[in-house]
DNA sequence: CCATGTGAATATATTCACAGCC
DNA sequence: GGCTGTGAATATATTCACATGG
């Protein structure tokens, strides 16, 4: 919640400097370069469970608690949590409060992140009136459409903003994350845009490929394919299913 | 696009029933049941490319074109399509009329999936209206809402229902997808109506973990997640990337 | 020839099972 | 006694490189 320094929570003074050097020499914090792909996936839940227990009043958890509350085994939390450092108790489990904050270093989110939204339709207008954005270190900064009549509108206290403004919006803010929520056939010329204007991560949300240079990267997340996902594995599941 | 059996392509006749028995015994198509999950879920994306190249007139593709096309690499590309059967011709490439209904038929999409759509906020109205779906195999087919405000609302040509309306609407479409897009609070509740209604996968787009019965597949979509994700990714290339 | 299809090699991820430590 | 941390075993996925066949 409050953007700090690392300040070594509670009662776990900086023994990590030893206890965990031996891959990194860095005393500073868990080895972010080399963190599986996977592991990294999941952190985001891990996170939002641990909020969830902390606010409960919990202050410690076990890998079984976590493991059931995040949806995963308790052998695969253990795994995932073990690449951050050996920041559990044996006999004990985990301090929550120890835990949230390593993960937020680890992904970057230790200090609030801007993000920067184009496309202000409908799902734009999801986005930036998302309720589950509360404690995840990210905040929507500004909103950009492409369409006059749109520009000016308030969307939660944010005005919508003209592409034009784009360049010094993310310079001035920093942003260097962003969504594209608009049709498919301006999503490419937005991509240039904002990687012109020195976006360098942008999660797509328009149902095509994008073309970027190495140094930007982009993850999609396409509505009709997460259904279309889920209808194989229902045919797999019940073939005579389509009807 | 029109439902029909898988009919022996053009000119490719039933020597699949030999060529791809080995495993199945059953002629009738692909082997939907051991298809790699990794291979699964990029399916929809070669059949969005592959819908595009036959709308823009072309009749087949080399996996090198395909592959740059859907943003993969062309031997990655080789080896999704080679679980579906052998359908390309060597020095030529794929028929692509002819993969486009394989693709289909392995997801499900044959005929026309009914989706059902809970909780119609900025998100749900977004999804139903949404451009993406076109050509897909799915449909929306109906809107739920709790709030008895919405209940009786148009969207796209649908009436939004109250949530008592599920279980006879379920029955008759009949369907068995549905998305989740209400608040985290009311998210597990939907669910379980869902289920007793009779729908057996969930698409969950509500920031919370779901509980339901091994029978019923759930898939999660979480917005702020894919977000932390691409900050943990700008984060690991670009450390001193807070500021 | 040329582009597919595929074994073999590698890389990544998950699961198991138990040693180690509180 | 109980729960973490982790090597070893397994499973899954990607990449390589080339034999195969139109």
């Amino acid at each position: 919640m409050s953007p700090s320094r690392p300040m070594a929570g509670t009662c776990y003074p900086p023994f990590r400097s030893l206890m965990n050097s031996h891959r990194t020499g860095l005393p500073g914090g868990p080895r972010v370069q080399d963190l599986p792909e996977a592991t990294a996936a999941r952190l985001p839940e891990y996170l939002r469970v641990l909020q969830h227990l902390a606010d409960a009043g919990h202050e410690t958890a076990s890998s079984e608690g976590l493991a059931a509350a995040a949806g995963v085994t308790s052998a695969k939390l253990r795994k995932d949590l073990s690449h951050l450092g050996s920041y559990g108790t044996r006999g004990v489990g985990y301090d929550i409060a120890f835990l949230v904050r390593q993960i937020e270093l680890v992904l970057g989110l230790a200090r609030l992140r801007a993000v920067a939204l184009v496309g202000i339709g409908n799902l734009g207008r999801a986005l930036a009136g998302y309720d589950g954005f509360t404690n995840t270190g990210l905040r929507i900064a500004a909103l950009f459409d492409a369409d006059p009549n749109r520009i000016g509108e308030m969307i939660n206290g944010l005005p919508v903003r003209s592409l034009d403004d784009l360049p010094w919006v993310v310079a001035e803010e920093p942003i260097s994350l962003a969504a594209i929520t608009t049709p498919a056939s301006a999503a490419q010329a937005v991509a240039n845009q904002l990687v012109t204007a020195g976006v360098t991560s942008i999660l797509n949300f328009a149902p095509c490929v994008l073309a970027v240079p190495e140094s930007v990267d982009v993850r999609k997340v396409d509505l009709a394919i997460e259904l279309q996902i889920l209808s194989f594995q229902e045919h797999r599941r019940r073939p005579e299913g389509a009807r």
